[in-house]
DNA sequence: CTCCATTGTCAAAGGTAAAG
DNA sequence: CTTTACCTTTGACAATGGAG
């Protein structure tokens, strides 16, 4: 029974979570999701209206919510509703928010923490070109990747600056990209958008700056 | 959305009694 | 008398739902 509690940070906002060995799955704190994604001093009540609201609509993710004892505020551990990331994920679409995607580039890194790799930047740098190959991508485009290296650090610097954890990052937008960017995939979104796939990345990346800064 | 009352749960503290 | 085990009380908070 591999279990814990951790405190993270999204944006100077703790955000309580709890690391499931067994089911090897994040839980995170509903209350502080929606704390930090809608800025709200009364998460409580925003959650349980939104509960109320999805279960009207018909939606099973209010009832699959469980309950984990998270450490409260006084120090002692108290029930606390909880998501996995899956979960939080579509929970996240739920709530407008202009943080719903640096909370989802957050999550993804979260999701990924576990791994060594994500200590050294460079390692995961080409960790992302390889998967840039996988799905197909002109080694000419890659090179052109490799050479925008500077925007990488410009980034990661002003991640580091908010707070976030050093590394990860460009691993974390790879993740975006490959599974879970706004729920679709990285090819269903360049025919949404009518992009060429060379250009994919040249769109997403700025508007991700834009947010975080 | 805010404010408020209610309900249930929890951990710690206090009490009591049986066992060493 | 001291330790251990169990029970009750207490204060705080999470969650809920109604009212404005």
């Amino acid at each position: 029974m591999k279990k814990e509690n951790t405190i993270n940070v999204f944006e100077q906002k703790q955000v309580r979570t709890h690391w499931d060995g067994e089911q090897e799955k994040w839980y995170l704190s509903v209350i502080d999701v929606i704390e930090v994604l809608t800025g709200t001093d009364r998460p409580r009540k925003y959650w349980s209206d939104l509960k109320a609201k999805l279960r009207k609509e018909g939606s099973e993710l209010s009832e699959k919510i469980g309950q984990l004892k998270m450490p409260a505020p006084d120090g002692k551990l108290r029930l606390t509703d909880v998501a996995d990331t899956e979960q939080v994920f579509r929970l996240i679409q739920s709530i407008p928010s202009p943080k719903a995607e640096p909370f989802k580039l957050w999550l993804a890194e979260l999701a990924s923490e576990r791994l060594d790799e994500m200590q050294d930047p460079e390692i995961t740098i080409d960790r992302a070109l390889e998967q840039y190959l996988k799905l197909g991508y002109s080694e000419n485009w890659i090179n052109q990747r490799v050479k925008s290296i500077e925007i990488r650090k410009e980034l990661t610097d002003e991640w580091k600056k908010r707070g976030m954890k050093e590394g990860g990052q460009f691993a974390t937008l790879t993740d975006i990209i490959t599974k879970a960017w706004s729920d679709k995939t990285t090819k269903e979104y360049k025919i949404l958008k009518g992009l060429k796939k060379e250009n994919l990345r040249d769109n997403i990346y700025p508007v991700r700056y834009k947010i975080v800064g």
